[in-house]
DNA sequence: GGATCGGCTC
DNA sequence: GAGCCGATCC
């Protein structure tokens, strides 16, 4: 095809004008190829391709003449005559190339070339690579290259600082420095801000829900750069050059990105819920919270109550509700799984609680977070983990038959009975710091899900029957198997409409929705954990009374 | 140094 | 057949 654009072809090169074709894309404009038919000899009626260079005239013979004159890249396996002739080129090129013009084949000498490496095929699966034209500065129209990381969003600007990342896992000095902030990445710079958690957590948490993905044996979040097929489905994750986006620049997509749309909507729905539930967490604690420390009730409890958003085991029913993620019931691991995990982080992180800068206790830091709100059940447990450690610690420093009254022993413990040991009727009044309670034997119970305060039931709940929401209450109940997973709803549903019924009375802060979809587990009502009615009963005396 | 042709590789 | 490159001629 003869190009329109030839007719500017200086006629003073000594070369027809006819022989001017179209130039290939990855020729830089202003090139002009020329094809010459061979006249004679063996190879007659052959054709010849030439690259000229506009500014001097350089005929280059080949694609790869033009890229090694282009960007001056010296070769072994070139020969001595390409060699000269790219020199005499290059010689030519400076003297007659302005600074201006220089810069201006320099930058389309990089484009040329980052348009041939946009197949990328060094990353790896799910990466996405993004083509973006520099808008402002000398270098304006100047085209790079964003490699960012599945999952965190991470923004690498050269193979380099990717490849220093697939092998370290760390992000280098210059992508830290013009990275976006990534969630993933918070805690490489700073710790991250209550926001940030949350993006992490859902982050983290969606990675886990939809990605089923799970904690290496480390404790650390499986490696997302190095995604296999098999873990997202049979598609192939081939980096997909896709039309150019509004700016102009081009980005290349992983295909799942497309085929996962459904999915994304699902997710998103999640997150908004999720969202919402995290709004309250680590916030400080109010003043009149932090008092009731200082009155004996244990900070971690103040704490605890201070939350009025549910998180523990919540979460999960509520991820359940939304049908994002396979019913507990038909989780493969069990509770003391979950445990166990946690049993591992106090070993490495003390008790679980770790002062932070306003003295109050709290939960793992950024750091720990990052890893524990990778793995959703171990973040809903870790709650749980921590207020057992304390209150484990708590009750072993009560000697035997400590008075119910005294607060410092379980006041913020107000006694529930065991499932399968239905204590009296005073039994939500009265508190006991028994055998149960020793440090000895509280030593003992590695194994077991709840905390002991009653000689003759095994069970004592932190909040005891001062739950903040009986969302926390059914979950806590429910992972530490007082409430057994069953099939009907209709008793916890009931109960629960009790409950949200009694907490709006009280101006509790109920999380809507909560009640709109199906709820996680479905006990029958013949299997209604005993605990149940007696706290809607209970309740409702308190209630009404 | 540029033009042309031969021959190899893909 | 196209692309590329060495060799040779002018």
């Amino acid at each position: 095809m003869m190009s329109d654009s030839g007719q500017h072809w200086p006629e003073s090169l000594g070369i027809p004008r006819k022989t001017f074709f179209d130039r290939p894309e990855w020729l830089p404009e202003g090139w002009k190829v020329e094809i010459k038919t061979r006249k004679g000899g063996w190879t007659a009626g052959r054709k010849d391709k030439y690259y000229i260079d506009p500014m001097t005239g350089c005929k280059l013979r080949s694609k790869d003449e033009v890229i090694r004159y282009l960007t001056g890249e010296p070769s072994n396996r070139i020969s001595q005559a390409v060699k000269r002739r790219i020199n005499t080129c290059t010689r030519n090129h400076s003297n007659h190339t302005s600074q201006p013009v220089k810069r201006s084949i320099n930058m389309c000498t990089r484009n040329l070339l980052l348009s041939m490496e946009s197949s990328a095929e060094w990353l790896p699966l799910g990466w996405i690579t993004e083509i973006k034209t520099r808008k402002h500065g000398q270098l304006a129209g100047e085209k790079y290259k964003v490699y960012i990381a599945p999952y965190t969003g991470c923004r690498f600007y050269s193979k380099n600082q990717v490849l220093y990342y697939l092998e370290t896992g760390n992000i280098s000095r210059q992508s830290r420095g013009r990275k976006k902030r990534s969630i993933n990445a918070l805690s490489i710079d700073r710790p991250p801000c209550s926001t940030e958690r949350r993006k992490l957590a859902n982050t983290t948490a969606r990675r886990c829900i939809f990605g089923s993905q799970s904690l290496n044996s480390n404790g650390t979040t499986p490696e997302f750069i190095g995604i296999k097929d098999a873990e997202l489905g049979s598609s192939s994750l081939r980096n997909t050059q896709l039309p150019n986006n509004l700016d102009g620049d081009s980005i290349n997509y992983p295909q799942w990105s497309l085929e996962s749309e459904h999915r994304k909507l699902q997710e998103k729905v999640v997150l908004v819920k999720f969202e919402k539930m995290h709004l309250e967490d680590c916030l400080p604690l109010e003043p009149k919270e932090k008092k009731s420390s200082e009155n004996g009730v244990p900070r971690e409890m103040a704490y605890s109550r201070n939350h009025k958003l549910p998180e523990n085991g919540l979460f999960e029913g509520r991820e359940q509700l939304e049908g994002a993620i396979p019913l507990s019931t038909k989780d493969e691991k069990p509770l003391e799984h979950w445990i166990s995990l946690e049993s591992e982080d106090k070993k490495s992180s003390g008790n679980g609680l770790e002062k932070q800068e306003s003295g109050r206790e709290c939960f793992p830091s950024s750091s720990l977070r990052v890893k524990k709100a990778a793995f959703f059940p171990r973040r809903a447990s870790k709650r749980l983990a921590a207020l057992k450690a304390k209150v484990i610690q708590d009750l072993a420093n009560q000697p035997s038959g400590t008075d119910p009254s005294d607060n410092s022993c379980a006041s913020n413990i107000v006694e529930e009975s065991h499932s399968d040991k239905p204590s009296g009727s005073d039994a939500s009044n009265n508190t006991h710091c028994e055998k149960p309670c020793t440090g000895e034997s509280m030593a003992g119970v590695e194994n077991e899900k709840v905390f002991h305060k009653d000689p003759e039931s095994p069970l004592v709940y932190p909040f005891g029957d001062s739950w903040p929401d009986p969302c926390i209450e059914f979950a806590f109940k429910t992972l530490t198997g007082a409430i057994p997973v069953v099939e009907e709803n209709s008793s916890v549903e009931n109960y629960f409409q009790q409950q949200l019924g009694l907490a709006q009375v009280q101006g509790t802060a109920v999380v809507d929705g909560l009640f709109q979809t199906q709820l996680p587990f479905q006990p029958t009502s013949d299997s209604m954990p005993r605990f149940l009615d007696d706290k809607i009963e209970s309740d409702g005396k308190e209630n009404f009374e």
